[in-house]
DNA sequence: GAGTGGTCTAGACCACTCC
DNA sequence: GAGTGGTCTAGACCACTCA
């Protein structure tokens, strides 16, 4: 039974508690990433309470882009696999100057293995030494490039990543962590500097050396907060600019 | 009386006419930034719904930081003259690289008049040649300058504004356009892209000419999507960082 | 036509703020 | 205690999807 919603101290409405139900759910794995829950209705009798109190849920969850509704068709786990394509540019914020979405394409230049230093385990949260994985790669627009990154993986919850499974891959890179690993990112944060181009990024994006570069760290976190990744990327701005909507 | 929610064939709900009904309230100056718009029994009453549906407009425009909701006080409009210090730096992404919170203070330097050119005129949306006010401002965090400015506004929005009237304003920038001009940010879109500085931007900011800069161009909006503001910053980013949320 | 989410209502009670 | 927003319920009906 669930704890009455009207006893406090520290005082948690009932729908709330059913949110965290249903992120249990998506965590432990039970409603997997682009498969759908159970209909509200059933939930609702599932906990024990109103067909209403699950919709709040669900719509505080459908709002973190936790879940996605289809009117008419049921509740669904929101998936970086799904056809919509602003799934594919939620998290890539880089815009051509021209206007035109084009379609950016990755190609992965190295993947190797190694122990986390001091910065990697603080951000990702892991023991210092603990294994893991860095992926090199650039991302071309119409057959340019235009970012180079480096990304930082901890070794334990992506094991068996290497360079033939990216290149084999069809999809996002988060589409292939997310089916691959079970691993979805829900969020991240990112932070832009500008800086001068060194001498192997000059070469590999095409400009030249010490001229401005977008640097974009990010760290992205999987459900609950825990960061799962760190990347930093440089971003060539002759041609195309980082999008921002602020509200 | 209210349009019936289910004629169709352009349906749309009743909470979203009451919506628009409330917007417009708030663009016609009926209720201002940081006054209490009614109670949501007395809009139920008024609009002739439930106070379901009230509420769930409500919510929409809360979530869309148009209004504020305080619980056992009431409801009000969203303002960048409150206390809440968030609101200071909901359009401020910079962010120390210490990671703590600083004060940044304005320091206007210039403000003038002149006629809109091609770019202006599209961006805002006025005609060639229409007046516009120019600000040209520094930025300083903890008594060095970190981000230079300059600021393009419709002349006749903003009719009257000048250096004497920026320097004497205790506030945000935002918080004199509202308490002075009327005209309330909603939202705005950030282009952001990497450049080198040249030579006045490089003695303004104290950096080496050359060296690199986070241009920041943004586009700002006040209710209806009318676009009231232009600005392009060039940002220090060797003890500051861009800080992005994405979700 | 059955099942899903989406809207709208009416009413009860709770939490918070202020007098 | 009165007034505000916040939660929860139960029920009706609508819009959409799919078979």
């Amino acid at each position: 039974m669930l704890q009455d919603a009207h006893i406090s101290p520290t005082f948690s409405p009932l729908y709330r508690q059913i949110k965290s139900l249903i992120l249990q759910g998506l965590e432990s794995g039970e409603w997997r990433p682009g498969a759908a829950i159970p209909s509200e209705s059933e939930l609702a009798a599932r906990f024990g309470v109103s067909q209403g109190t699950v919709r709040k849920a669900i719509d505080e969850m459908a709002a973190e882009n936790l879940l996605v509704r289809r009117q008419g068709k049921g509740t669904y786990v929101a998936s970086h696999n799904d056809d919509d394509p602003r799934s594919l540019f939620r998290f890539l914020r880089l815009v051509p100057e021209n206007g035109k979405l084009e379609a950016s394409q990755s190609v992965p230049l190295e993947c190797w293995h190694a122990k986390a230093g001091q910065e990697a385990s603080r951000t990702l949260g892991i023991k210092l030494g603990a294994p893991i994985t860095i992926v090199r790669r650039l991302l071309n627009f119409v057959a340019k490039p235009v970012v180079i990154e480096e990304i930082y993986l901890p070794g334990e919850t992506f094991a068996g990543l290497s360079l033939e499974i990216l290149q084999e891959y069809q999809g996002s890179f988060y589409g292939l962590l997310e089916s691959r690993f079970g691993v979805r990112m829900v969020r991240a944060e990112e932070r832009l500097r500008a800086v001068a181009a060194d001498r192997t990024s000059a070469v590999l994006l095409g400009v030249a050396e010490g001229s401005p570069l977008l640097s974009v760290e990010r760290v992205s976190f999987t459900y609950g907060d825990r960061p799962v990744e760190w990347r930093r990327g440089l971003y060539s701005t002759a041609a195309h600019y980082y999008l921002n909507e602020l509200s």
